[in-house]
RNA sequence: GGCCAGGUAGCUCAGUCGGUAGAGCAGAGGACUGAAAAUCCUCGUGUCGGCAGUUCGAUUCUGUCCCUGGCCA
């Protein structure tokens, strides 16, 4: 039995993947797999640049709104979701398409995760605390102790994946590097069309300066103190994302309201570069400007009726 | 018109007691297996405003011109 063909449609912030995957959809009667790590969350809706209600009823949209701004969503968590949602859609008789930005969860999804154990909150708490109370370089040197291999590819200052790493170890008893090796990235149940879309870089950043203007005008302030006064914490890490960490700072005082906007720009183009860097990287991508929408919808249609892959 | 400051990297500026220069920001490139919109790494040659003079050698000293800001008319 053949694999389940399926289409991703990947790209910086702001390029354009929304509209892309809401005509594609209609042309292919398919339905939408949010690969956002953002936009999962309830009641952010305008610094997520969320699909519209009217967007979301022209087309049906998974994995939009899964949990609160204090879920502890993770990758694993993503793909479990989305795996049931696709399960769901090809039981519709269906296409697929995933679209969004956030590589890890794209990859996720196109070639599996090591059977590891999630985030274990309490151990993290320790090892944060033994890193202060230690000196920065301690955990590294522990995971250099336990893992050679990880700590040959973590750079020293990376305590976020130090951490992890060692939560790994000391979860299972087996360092992460072997976890990897073993896993390889290798778990691929889906015959996979990536699309990458593009623009030149001026016409992104102009398109991000604009669409970052246009969320403050749009209320993005008020969204965020409503959440605050919903009890979540600013410093939540849905909070701590761009756009919503530089409306908690301007909400406190701590930036003024065009500082607030140029500080939003910077890091959102910032975002869009961290984005291209990791989807450049992926040799199998399709690279293609949003405005080619036909050529897109072609080379879609060819591959949802069987055809096969060239380059 | 006179006096005073300045004119050095896209921006803000430092510096060279004369041997052609360096920070921050902006920007660029990269890494990434349960925080991923997070986290982390790397990258700075530019007629040192123009012209002339002194000098082995001037971005640095001198003269002059241009430009910007301030003060005085």
């Amino acid at each position: 039995m053949s694999r389940p063909r399926v289409i991703f449609i990947v790209g910086p912030t702001g390029v354009g993947k929304t509209d892309v995957a809401l005509t594609l959809a209609s042309r292919l009667d398919a339905e939408i797999v949010s690969a956002d790590s953002m936009q999962v969350h309830r009641y952010m809706d305008i610094g997520t640049a969320k699909p519209t209600p009217s967007q979301r009823q022209e087309r049906p949209h998974h994995l939009l709104d899964v949990v609160d701004p204090d879920g502890d969503f993770d990758a694993s968590q993503f793909r479990e979701h989305a795996l049931a949602a696709m399960e769901g859609i090809r039981a519709r008789g269906r296409n697929v398409l995933v679209a969004g930005g956030a590589g890890l969860y794209v990859k996720t999804l196109a070639r599996g995760l090591f059977a590891g154990p999630p985030r274990d909150a309490e151990l993290r708490a320790a090892l944060e605390q033994a890193a202060a109370e230690q000196g920065p370089g301690h955990l590294f040197e522990r995971l250099r102790r336990v893992d050679p291999d990880a700590a040959g590819r973590i750079h020293r200052h990376d305590k976020v994946r130090i951490i992890r790493a060692l939560e790994v170890f000391q979860g299972t008893g087996k360092p992460l590097s072997q976890w990897q090796r073993e896993h390889g990235f290798d778990d691929r149940p889906f015959e996979v069309l990536g699309v990458g879309l593009e623009r030149p870089r001026s016409e992104l950043y102009e398109r991000i300066d604009r669409r970052c203007a246009e969320m403050l005008e749009a209320g993005l302030l008020d969204e965020v103190r409503e959440l605050l006064d919903r009890g979540y914490g600013p410093g939540l890490r849905s909070l701590q994302s761009v756009g919503y960490r530089q409306a908690v700072q301007c909400l406190a005082g701590e930036l003024s309201r065009s500082d607030t906007l140029s500080s939003m720009q910077q890091a959102t183009r910032r975002l869009a570069k961290r984005q291209l860097t990791w989807f450049r990287a992926d040799p199998s991508l399709h690279w293609m400007h949003p405005a080619r929408i036909d050529a897109i919808d072609r080379m879609c249609l060819r591959f949802v009726a069987g055809a096969e892959l060239t380059g």
